[in-house]
DNA sequence: TATTGTTATACTCTATAACTATA
DNA sequence: TATAGTTATAGAGTATAACAATA
């Protein structure tokens, strides 16, 4: 029954990706910038290094998007105090900013779907959310088949 | 307690999908690609303008997107018999191998997922999920804020 | 004249390969 | 020699604008 769950999940999880994503701001946020930017709003800063493994994207993609990201003054550049290699991702007011608009748009728009839903299906959906977020935390690399 | 459910909800989708699609095969479809293909399978065929009005794409886009199936023989265009404008997108039997390998895939990657969370977890998500099957499908154009 | 679909073009995102600088 | 990051380059994906064919 397990292969039905994920077999029921997927078109779901994609559909609604798709359905917020474009629905609401186009803030020009990829999937991968909005994960980073969270992630240094959690961590305080992070490595280019770290954060391409982190969010399974190549180095040079990394070194790419933060450029994007710091051409937008979402994100600054720091030289890594410990290491005359590395570099230092750091959150700007602006970014923090951009994160917390671009999230309550998602939010919104997920909560104008939920509120469509009746009172069951919205309490069943708030019972699996804890769930839901310790699946996606149960990522550490998969192989599966 | 809606907006904080919808807050939740987002940055889990996100991370989900980025995890699912990049553990498994990088078989090349797009999530809009996979969507049209499962439509395709469910509704026998479906016009250029329809589908790309249905998932959400321009209509250039979606020729072109139909362009790249084409060419992977996944789908096929039959004029259609009723209106010599249109065109009617066919799934072909590769492309019904295809589709059902992707699933397979991705289903695999999230059983994975799923058998890492204890019993309660499974059970709560197995049981939102009709809810967020409706969740989707509660999908008439949304304007939030 | 409106609709269906395509072509032309441009931009974003991301990857691999080659390179530089530091450890 | 290995690691951190960047630059160069290429390809997928998708959009808007302009166009062709049919209704």
């Amino acid at each position: 029954m397990d292969a039905t769950a994920g077999t029921q999940l997927m078109p779901v999880l994609a559909q609604l990706i798709r359905v917020v994503r474009q629905t609401d701001a186009p803030d020009g946020l990829s999937l991968v910038a909005l994960a980073v930017l969270r992630r240094l709003e959690a961590g305080g800063s992070g490595r280019i290094s770290e954060l391409a493994r982190v969010e399974r994207a190549s180095q040079p993609g990394m070194t790419q998007l933060v450029g994007r990201l710091e051409r937008a003054d979402l994100v600054r550049r720091v030289p890594d105090p410990h290491d005359g290699r590395g570099v230092l991702v750091e959150l700007t007011d602006g970014g923090r900013a951009q994160l917390a608009r671009t999230q309550a748009g998602y939010a919104a728009t997920l909560d104008t779907l939920l509120s469509r839903l009746d009172e069951d299906d919205r309490a069943a959906i708030a019972a699996a959310l804890p769930a839901l977020g310790r699946l996606v935390r149960a990522d550490t690399p998969v192989r599966s088949a």
